[in-house]
DNA sequence: GAGATCGTTCACAAGTCTTTCACCGCGTTT
DNA sequence: AAACGCGGTGAAAGACTTGTGAACGATCTC
């Protein structure tokens, strides 16, 4: 691995690896190719990992102004993001929902409830490239 | 009324953590979702850990008017908190009953594990300091 | 200028939240 | 014992929030 750059911030995630400088993220090695908008959210959910970011905070740090009533782009973003998340890292959950407060972002199992001891005959080793 | 601005607020009870400021509660270091009224809650009982907080200073905080005769918001909400407390933290019990006063919050073991199963009179009387 | 990409908005589907009702068991009062 | 008040619990209805696919322009590239 080469030596990082101009990184003056690095964001660590479960398996992502985000360079807001750089605009990269890197998911399990893999970069991932994101729309300014989408890295944007990105970068700004992470950065507040673990805490809920609310709808409000997300759209003055993305969009950069005032939610207006009605606006349905952080939805439709979230929406974008999950999926390419979703495809890059397959069984795990990152962008979570609480329902009146925001978003949520943290690597999560997407079977909770799942000790490893199920002898499930999945084979997540051949990971056919997308 | 007016919505707490103080961020910097954080409660701790036990294994739960909340930060009332972002609508966040973790049990045992997991975020536990909760809608706004179940949180709201939960800090309105918190906030008075120990002691007993009456149901209707408990409607004033959390529905913001006076309790109507007949209203059973509070026992649904109590019910719908103790359920997501008790599946996120087994074995231990939250919210206490105070029939005729209201309701008291308290981490406490669900029962004093006792290598003996007689079914010993126990006095919920003494709390045991979390 | 045709095609691709991106961001916004719309429309409908799906899911969640809150309130209210019904019924139950428990302890108390009559 | 029967009636009552009180809280526990499950369910239903309606309001509200979020998910999602698609259309529409704008911008950029070739």
């Amino acid at each position: 691995m080469e030596a990082a750059r101009n990184d003056d911030e690095l964001l660590h995630a479960g398996e992502l690896e985000i360079r807001p400088g750089d605009g990269l993220v890197l998911a399990a090695g893999r970069a991932v190719t994101l729309s300014v908008r989408e890295f944007q959210l990105l970068c700004a959910l992470v950065r507040r990992q673990g805490g809920i970011v609310a709808r409000h905070d997300l759209y003055r740090a993305v969009w950069g102004g005032e939610l207006r009533d009605g606006d349905r782009s952080i939805d439709v973003y979230v929406h974008k993001l999950r999926v390419k998340l979703d495809s890059a890292l397959p069984g795990w959950h990152h962008i979570h929902t609480h329902v009146g407060f925001g978003y949520r972002f943290s690597p999560e199992p997407s079977h909770p409830f799942h000790t490893n001891a199920t002898p499930t005959q999945q084979d997540p080793g051949t990971t056919p490239a997308a």
